[in-house]
RNA sequence: GUGCGAGUAGUUCAGUUGGUUAGAAUAUCAGAUUGUGGUCCUGAGGGUCGUGGGUUCAAAUCCCAUCUCGCACC
């Protein structure tokens, strides 16, 4: 993987870059739709490229291995021969799966023993199993195996939750560096920042994972229920310590007013399922902010569903209509609504980035949160 | 015509020996959603208890009449 780092703001901490893998380019900063199995949700592989633009999407560690497991996988000749994406993914660790399933797992030093939401199966994720997996599934970013601390969380929780992370990722270095591909193509290895809202362990986190001298990092355990402003503050303290030249990608975040304070901050990448899993649910973020299309106010609206919006569906269905599929709990809905929601990610990604060559992001910046918080 | 049964929220139904402001599910309306289960979650509105009388301190509940629907029998 090569990372250029082509123009970076005076007046903020923005940046414009061009990350290369084997399986293409990603003009950052970026977007990531998510595909868990391997698969955007409600959206087709045609309108992920053609509609979207999208230009990397993430799969996860986690939901592949239980299911379809890793033999199917390895017999496809990897995710993206599977999928018939064969454009960039990158796969989550699972790290933040084993924190989400709450008591269904216990962490100890050698990794964490888990239960499949699936069948109740027991497992156990190493930090050299998970490596191992993320080589079988084949993605260009493979994400370091951690522990993401929940929020609140005490102080001494956090310090030794980030120590064991850290050891860990020493872990997951060591067996990255000693494994391959499986399919003849690069991969590369992103840590991730942990150290929950404590500056002092954000700051050593930082510190040691740029010391493991890998491609890109990651910030994660932010957007776990923090306020807002603390999340910022967070990853602004993280990307003054990450290393410039290479790409840092905020995980799990955000609302498209967050995606816009992050690059501020000097953030180059950005996932979320909030664009996908929220149009499940009849929310569309537009350039004029945001509409839960299952509102009655839409039942007689037959303008279109967003005339500023870049995707055909944009234009050929109506409010009206749409607020009907949701209404009749019909499958269109759902993909209307997350074709529109990522292309409306992605194009907002990409005027930022024209913003950010141009060199007036930050005043774009500051109209564009005015008007993206609004209910309509 | 006679007998029996049923009428309670938009819908399907609870409702104790008569006892606070008649409940649930679902639907509707709205909110929530941040390294994904379309799940889950939160809140709100919605009732002439078929109708009219009667008994009682008090009736969805007991009594009478009546209307509608279903079933059975003449």
């Amino acid at each position: 993987m090569k990372f250029e780092l082509l123009y970076v703001s005076d007046d903020c901490k923005a940046r414009a870059g061009v990350i290369e893998t084997d399986h293409g380019k990603i003009e950052t900063p970026i977007f990531m739709p998510v595909g868990t199995i391997g698969s955007v949700k409600a959206v087709h592989r045609n309108e992920l490229e053609s509609q979207i633009n999208a230009q990397i999407i993430l799969g996860n560690t986690y939901h592949l291995y239980l299911r379809p497991g890793l033999d199917v996988i390895r017999q496809a000749g990897g995710i993206q021969k599977f999928n018939s994406w064969n454009k960039p993914m990158l796969t989550d660790s699972g790290g933040f799966q084993v924190y989400s399933l709450g008591d269904r797992r216990k962490i100890t030093e050698e990794g964490c023993v888990f239960r499949s939401h699936i069948d109740g199966s027991k497992h156990i994720f190493t930090p050299e199993k998970v490596m191992d997996i993320e080589r079988t599934l084949g993605a260009d970013i493979i994400m370091a195996f951690d522990e993401c601390t929940p929020y609140p969380c005490e102080y001494n929780y956090a310090k030794k939750s980030l120590e064991l992370t850290n050891r860990w990722l020493d872990r997951c270095v060591k067996r990255f560096n000693e494994t391959e591909c499986e399919y003849g193509y690069k991969q590369t290895l992103f840590p991730i920042v942990q150290g929950s809202v404590y500056g002092d362990l954000r700051k050593k986190s930082c510190e040691y994972v740029a010391s493991m001298d890998c491609e890109g990092n990651a910030i994660g355990g932010l957007s776990v229920g923090e306020p807002v402003e603390m999340m910022y503050e967070l990853t602004e303290l993280c990307c003054d310590i990450l290393p410039k030249e290479k790409p840092r990608y905020l995980m799990g975040v955000g609302t498209p007013i967050n995606l816009l304070e992050g690059i501020a901050r000097g953030v180059d990448m950005f996932d979320c399922v909030m664009p996908t899993r929220n149009g499940r649910n009849a929310m569309l973020f537009t350039s004029e902010g945001i509409m839960n299309m299952k509102n009655e106010k839409w039942k007689n609206d037959f303008s279109p569903i967003d005339i500023n919006g870049t995707a055909e569906v944009d234009h050929v269905y109506t409010k009206a209509y749409l607020r009907h599929l949701f209404v009749s709990q019909e499958i269109l809905a759902l993909q209307i609504a997350s074709i529109h929601n990522l292309s409306f990610y992605l194009e907002l990604m990409r005027q930022a980035r024209e913003h950010i060559l141009m060199g007036d992001f930050l005043r774009w910046k500051n109209i564009m949160v005015e008007k993206l918080g609004r209910r309509l």
